[in-house]
DNA sequence: GATGAATGAGCTTTCATTCAT
DNA sequence: CATGAATGAAAGCTCATTCAT
């Protein structure tokens, strides 16, 4: 009965992932997740302190890793000689070496952190990734020497592309199929920034 | 009567609407309402016959029009001559002219019924305007003749829109500042969705 | 508008009494009444002083007449020469002399004061014609000299009584075949009892 | 677990009995129940998924016996000589038989069902039970070749019968003296129809 | 380890009644 | 005369959490 401890903490954080994907942290219900679980109340709380113990669970390895790429991404170099092409083709190439590496830490995991973490210790994380990408968007800005006048639209593209990210994740299970829509946006946005910024088509 | 009626409807309506746009319909409490609005329970139902009564009031006209727009936006015929231009500053002007007049319908009620809805019957007004944007999106890749290959992509940048329109609306509530960003996510929009389909940037 | 002033209040009066004989007293409700009277709570409240005061209204006449009755029914010498008739028929025509003058009253008022009356001060109206009619039948049984060993049927079969009265009214609101029915009921009960006093069928 | 469960389950049915017969379904408390059954709200909810489930569990047993009963009455042929005889106390020991193996079942619980079920989704019982007897009555009266005009009465006479059935259950918990009321009303009613039928007393 | 009994705050809603206008 | 705003208790029910067994 040793291993089966684990087995029911498994069936428990299991069931929890799903209802908070569904539901949304403050909305997931502790009686569905255990009646789903197939265990007891009084047994959840042997496993776990509580609601938000279990969302730290679920969520606690891949929030470490996400809050160091926040604070280290400016040691990332990436500046490829791809991004001098024209070809959106050559573009999606190189995205795709850089993304797929990512792609297992952006699962339903993530997912609950970007979208299902209001009310736990956590809802700022979304916050946080937006003020990474708002500043990318403002070095774009500075970068290009340019006077763009909508500075205050960085942070709705950032949450935009954030959004983008979730709704890609949430529409499939695939990891490849993942990584195209994952691709495509930043694509997308890439293409965008460069054509609100430089004011040509 | 002690007080004029509407002074009181206005009040609660208004911490409705207040507390609406902070936590959902759903998690939006009666009591906080009430308590913010300064009256009682029983007087509450003096005014409305319910929790779902009010978001009604509040939303029903915007809604209406919402639907109307939907369900005739085919008749939109927005051929104009200046989107053929390659300065993105002409496009501004011509975005500017197409969405004054809708501004004022834009506002805190229309985030209501985008954002907040969850819960009501008015829940589907989101995915209506999805469906509408993604079919643009699809005629967009037809009329070009080209073979895109990632169509899924369309729901999701559909999504991407509202929810900046969204943040857009959220950001501030000077109508100036909301159509300044408005337009220049559409303009995103409009040049992100021309690069990744014609595959030049 | 001095005559309309009644008006309202008979209005009132009417909701009042279908209501009270719908639902009973208690589970009546007061804004049902004055939606259906087309008038407003606060002008209920001109007209009576409340609920209780309104079916105070509506029974007071008809339960004066009926304590009256209760108090003085020793007085009524009924011991009419009919009865002696084996004949059912013959009791008939005596019965329907005897109920005739009495039917004007037995109608919905009586209705409320038997059968809606349950969480006013009237609801013990109910009792007292159950005394009285028990303790007609324990005289039966004294009259017949018979040591009839189960006198404690006699509230019983009075509630019978009532609770048939109340269901002959409640079955028509025409006056003739209410005393049809009475009458058969009465007839109904004469038999029984002489039946089960007597031993005999 | 503090307590046997079984215990707080069966005081709270208990509880709730009690509460049901003195006040109805629908007037009955649930804070009343659980206070008198000296546990909690939520705790009530434990045990039950709401009112409606501790009704149904009080009733359901009595309710499943007294439908089969009711299907099935036309097979119970209760042709018995001793009906013939002339002697009210023969009648009285033949249906003493009769009557004797129902009693366990005639208890409180089907009070509950006859008088206490409005609101609830066994309200329709009684009129079963009240088709049932109507019919026998007219039975009665092909049977006897009659042209009795006021078959008018059969409904209300079947009333009469269960509001006394009720009232005699009401009246005490002493299963012999149940046995006993009933069986004088049964025999009340049987002598009362016989009479008004054959228009002799 | 596993069970579920117990708790009480909170939810939306209905109600009779008071009283200022 | 008439209006309806205001009130607060009570209803049935859900919830996360504690703890004795």
């Amino acid at each position: 009965m040793q291993i089966k401890k684990e087995e029911v903490k498994e069936r428990i954080l299991q069931a929890a992932e799903a209802e908070f994907l569904e539901l949304g942290y403050e909305k997931a219900s502790i009686r569905r997740i255990i009646k789903s679980a197939k265990t007891t109340i009084g047994n959840f709380y042997n496993y776990f302190e509580g609601k938000e113990a279990v969302f730290t669970e679920l969520i606690e390895e891949v929030y470490n890793m996400f809050i160091y790429v926040i604070e280290n991404h400016h040691k990332w170099n990436c500046d490829n000689s791809l991004w001098e092409s024209q070809d959106v083709n050559v573009w999606r190439v190189g995205l795709l070496q850089l993304i797929k590496p990512m792609m297992p830490k952006l699962d339903n995991r993530f997912l609950l952190l970007m979208d299902c973490s209001k009310g736990t210790k956590y809802e700022t994380a979304k916050d946080k990734l937006i003020d990474v990408l708002t500043k990318h968007f403002i070095e774009h800005i500075e970068e290009f020497s340019l006077d763009y006048p909508h500075a205050d639209i960085g942070p709705i593209l950032s949450k935009q592309l954030i959004s983008g990210m979730v709704e890609s994740l949430r529409s499939t299970d695939n990891i490849d199929k993942r990584s195209e829509l994952l691709i495509e946006q930043v694509l997308f946005f890439a293409i965008g920034t460069m054509g609100i910024l430089s004011g040509r088509l």
